[in-house]
DNA sequence: ACACAGTATAACACACTGCTTATTTAACGC
DNA sequence: GCGTTAAATAAGCAGTGTGTTATACTGTGT
């Protein structure tokens, strides 16, 4: 399985693509109301988003009448994740100190406003 | 610190880019052993792609003399670990198989040659 | 001071991305 | 069958990225 490696780390190179993940991360959705999220686009510019995604293996497309709904597929990001997960290691105590920034995130959805 | 956040997504989503990480992650290099490396490019071709994943905070420089040495900073990474690791959690038992997978390939550095 | 070594930048060519509008495909309801 | 709805594809175009060659910059050694 999973062939189709169609360059996952450019499909996620692109901010409205990472948006639409991050989307479907919060459940599934028709390709129309994922369109109308991004009232920047139209929505030939979003359905060719989620082919690229489509082909990345990120989505699952499930074709329900003339609507397709589109699920997140996270195992596609496991090549991602392989690669950063190399570089962990070398992660000295900064690893840690991301962790605990991580949980803190992850419980009071409002992180401490370092960075950006 | 860490205010640029010059789009590291941007910055992996090239081969030769993720490539001379790879390399930097072995040990730090030269500018010039890293360019010869890329038999395939130039010099000022590889001089860019340093420039970008400077700008990304992927690496760092020390000046010495006419020669640039170019050190790993992982810490570059956070942003996309951060990124990536939101979407573990729906990874279901994939997760367990996948780290069992890296933790195999980091014991004998040879995977069993699945996938790819 | 001058030639050289090491690297970065400039200027340009060209392919690729991503957007738009227009059109096609496909399934539904009447 | 026909109009409608939902989504994908086609065609065209602007902007960006990546490559090249040529050149500038900067420190070294004589």
């Amino acid at each position: 399985m999973t062939i189709v490696t169609t360059n996952v780390f450019l499909a996620i190179s692109d901010p409205t693509r990472r948006a639409v993940l991050d989307l479907l991360a919060t459940g599934s959705r028709k390709a129309g109301d994922i369109a109308a999220r991004f009232h920047y686009l139209t929505q030939p510019a979003v359905s060719r988003h989620l082919k690229v995604l489509r082909e990345a293996g990120l989505v699952n497309v499930e074709v329900n009448a003339q609507q397709r709904i589109y699920e997140l597929k996270p195992e596609g990001l496991t090549e991602l994740y392989e690669w950063v997960a190399k570089y962990q290691a070398m992660w000295p105590e900064t690893l840690e100190a991301l962790e605990r920034y991580l949980d803190a995130r992850a419980v009071r959805q409002k992180p401490k406003g370092k960075k950006r």
